[in-house]
DNA sequence: TTAAAGTAATTAATAGATTAATCATTCATA
DNA sequence: TATGAATGATTAATCTATTAATTACTTTAA
């Protein structure tokens, strides 16, 4: 194998395209991309965010959550609501419908979760995500070690 | 956390997120974009390669590529020539500014590479390795273990 | 040899990423 | 209390991703 595929974006970038056409078809069949449902699983725990915590928490850039919300909205899976107490700042609430599919679709996307997890050990499990926190880890909180 | 944010693609886009601005701003100080060096990356081992071959390598989508090289193209840095034995194939083969942009940087890509490795053992990257090559193997290839 | 199937690169249309800039609002403070 | 700094969302411009369709060419099989 050539040496720049062993590097670590590629690594990754590998890894990500093997495991994502299982669920982009699962998104696709709901009319959904992988980021519209990545706002919508946002959603789920927290009932209404702002904008720049949907992006904190998804990793998606805020001028594409533009059009992501846009779409949504749309859609009708979510509405935009303009905070009274801060009007610089946009609630973010899914709908009834967009509560319904979230619900329809989770238990699914857990599912193909559980495909991946069972290829590996709990163990292994644990260990990627040590492994990796360690790597992306900023460079300013490393340097207290 | 919330639930999400350890599923695995998330997992993978922190860890994505976290290493790649190193790269980006060493791929921005010489006008590339990560795309692009990709491409130009894949050239190094191999003097000239196809269109198809790039895109399997790189993982980029072959229609992307379309664009990438032709950007690449306009700076200078690669050329297309169509194949004589098989009019279809488009042989792309970097040019003496690419070879040397390609020489230029490697080095110091190299040395990105080698600030991420340092964070781990040898024997965590091939756990990295092994884990996630695991995981993102098809299911075809699974079914005979 | 010729029609059909297949292949490599490309185009088209829509969606998202990246960086910088803008706009409205709020905060800090002189 | 005005004024400059900071903040949250958005727009703008360029580039890439995704899926489907197209174009040109090659191979296969009748």
């Amino acid at each position: 194998m050539p040496k720049f595929l062993n590097s670590l974006p590629m690594l990754l970038s590998r890894t990500l395209d093997g495991i994502m056409p299982r669920y982009r078809s699962l998104f696709q069949a709901h009319g959904l991309t992988d980021q519209q449902w990545r706002v919508l699983r946002a959603l789920w725990e927290q009932k209404h965010l702002t904008s720049a915590e949907i992006s904190q928490m998804t990793l998606l850039p805020a001028p594409s959550l533009v059009g992501i919300l846009d779409r949504l909205e749309k859609k009708g899976l979510i509405s935009r609501l303009r905070s009274v107490k801060d009007r610089r700042r946009v609630h973010i609430i899914p709908t009834q419908a967009g509560r319904d599919l979230q619900a329809h679709m989770l238990p699914k996307v857990e599912q193909i979760h559980d495909i991946y997890m069972q290829r590996i050990t709990p163990e292994e499990w644990d260990e990627l995500n040590r492994i990796l926190n360690k790597m992306a880890e900023p460079a300013e909180q490393r340097s207290f070690a």
